[in-house]
DNA sequence: TGGTAATAGTTATCCATGGTAACTATTTAA
DNA sequence: TTAAATAGTTACCATGGATAACTATTACCA
């Protein structure tokens, strides 16, 4: 498969603009986006656990709250543990979620225009695959 | 299509860390690689002609072919206007480019391990054409 | 021919993201 | 009760890309 990684590397760019550009209304950006997208479908959660879901280190995940927070779109409520800073959204997080959901979705399905359904499908399922394989496979740490 | 962005970008990072792993050996990254690429494919090349293949700006560039001159990649030679960098590999790039061809051959295969071939075909096609309608759409600029 | 466009490239500066190391505060365990 | 583990923060650095303003050269054209 020579050429892979060409291929989906250049869309990296042009994706990430346009998710950017959609966002900016509400000052968010796909990083952003993340963390809340993460306690929406998760419930309220912790640094660590958004760290770990996305496979990045504690201080990103602090910023990105306290960006959040400034932005008033995520609150800390009390955790079982004073150590911890359980994170939860906002009524106002909870409506720029939904926008945000509703703007993404409209451009996940305009992005497909032309392509099959079986073949969207099949690429849904083969890029998570790939991804296993590439974490399996082992970064210089774990494993 | 809903959550295809999210299973898209979540390979982003693992994918280019491994590549940059790779390729730390020559000193090379991802974005230093792909002007290296350009070159090779293309023939010697001015900064403009590598700048609009990738749709980055100018001075992206610069700095990347300025590296590349530092660790004596790519070389200039002399074009028909003086005002034209002419860029080329020289024998240590290109040797380096074969031996980072290889590499990557190899992690692109590794990353298909038990995906049907017909499943790599069709994902492989359908990235470019996802590509096209993203920058159809277009973006603030142009269009 | 002389003067204005356009073109190729560079420099300086800024922004967005992410990583590491070293730290505090709290909790667990021995 | 002291040592180790855990959650989070802070300070600092690296990468990679964008913009704006600049120089040098070439094209155009009146």
């Amino acid at each position: 498969m020579e050429g892979f990684f060409q291929r989906y590397l250049s869309l990296y760019r042009p994706l990430i603009t346009r998710m950017n550009e959609l966002m900016s209304t509400y000052e968010l950006s796909y990083s952003l986006w993340q963390v809340i997208f993460y306690i929406k479908n998760n419930g309220p959660s912790t640094l660590i656990d958004i760290a770990n879901n996305y496979n990045v280190e504690k201080p990103t995940i602090t910023r990105r709250v306290h960006r959040l927070e400034e932005l008033q779109m995520v609150k800390q409520i009390p955790g079982m543990d004073r150590r911890e800073k359980v994170i939860q959204l906002t009524e106002a997080g909870e409506g720029i979620y939904q926008a945000c959901r509703k703007k993404i979705t409209a451009l996940e399905n305009s992005v497909m225009a032309g392509i099959a359904n079986d073949e969207q499908m099949i690429t849904f399922q083969t890029l998570p695959k790939i991804q296993e394989n590439i974490m399996r496979g082992g970064g210089s740490k774990s494993e």
